[in-house]
DNA sequence: TACAATTAAATAGTACGCAATTAAATAGTA
DNA sequence: TACTATTTAATTGCGTACTATTTAATTGTA
């Protein structure tokens, strides 16, 4: 190839791009059923985590997702506007504010059970290839923690 | 465990998480790199792009790239604005719009060699691994292609 | 106590992504 | 030729998300 000193810059050679791209498009793929529960694709795992806690501050919320201040004060207020949340400053700290899963929240994670049997048909690995791509993400993920920029 | 009925909406057991994860924590890694080369993310893999055809259209771009013109038409804005590219119309057939690299725009791929290089020690993938990684990525994207909402 | 340092959340500014609409050019057809 | 349909990209508007900065509360220390 005429630019092989190129090669490392070559979209079609890093494996950051697929990355990417599949995220996105995976992302993009939940859309209409997430529309059904008037739920983004954030807002989605931010009530996995309150489902399965019922009660969180922002800041384990955000340990959990990887997700700063910035991204979920925005997000709680506007699901909190939905009613599936309630926000309230904690009485032993005031800087903690605490996120609760309210009745109507809870009552939303039974129609969330259809999700992920309706992306099945969407995800084409079998269970062995997903959790081997699983594993390796979290061997990234576990560099990342390592040298540590957060 | 109490309910068991909701394991498959736990975020833990969601392939998607991570994949989501890695890829934002990856273009967050990819920042203090791309600030000193004035790109985004998204202008760098168009930027790749270009620098390996020279010459492309808006329609092409977006088909190789994953995006629509309502992102591109905005970024490669910004690109032109900084000198990296030109924008301009086909004569064989005017709704075509064409973008090219600049001077400035293949200088700039002088500078992008060293960004590999820095992100190598940033992601923790032996060769193997990052090319298995790519290959399940590639299937998923080739199982959307045939169920193709694009 | 007073002051500095730390921590948590909120805010402001920018980029991105999506959907819907518009405009222009080309292709197809009566 | 004239008309319609299709294609392509730009544009607009809106919502989401990320970064950096600011504000408020708490902790640690002189």
């Amino acid at each position: 190839m005429s630019n092989d000193k190129y090669a490392s810059i070559r979209l079609g050679n890093q494996m950051c791009f697929p990355l990417y791209a599949c995220s996105k498009e995976i992302v993009r793929r939940y859309k209409p059923f997430l529309d059904e529960l008037k739920l983004t694709y954030t807002q989605y795992i931010a009530m996995m985590v309150l489902w399965e806690r019922k009660s969180v501050t922002v800041k384990e919320l955000g340990e959990e997702l990887l997700l700063d201040s910035g991204t979920l004060t925005p997000l709680l207020k506007k699901l909190e506007a939905k009613g599936y949340v309630v926000r309230e400053r904690m009485k032993s700290d005031e800087r903690n504010l605490c996120v609760k899963v309210t009745s109507d929240g809870e009552a939303l994670q039974e129609k969330a059970l259809e999700i992920p049997k309706q992306m099945k048909g969407c995800v084409t690995l079998d269970p062995e290839e997903a959790s081997l791509l699983c594993s390796l993400l979290q061997k990234i993920m576990n560099g990342f923690e390592e040298n540590k920029p957060r």
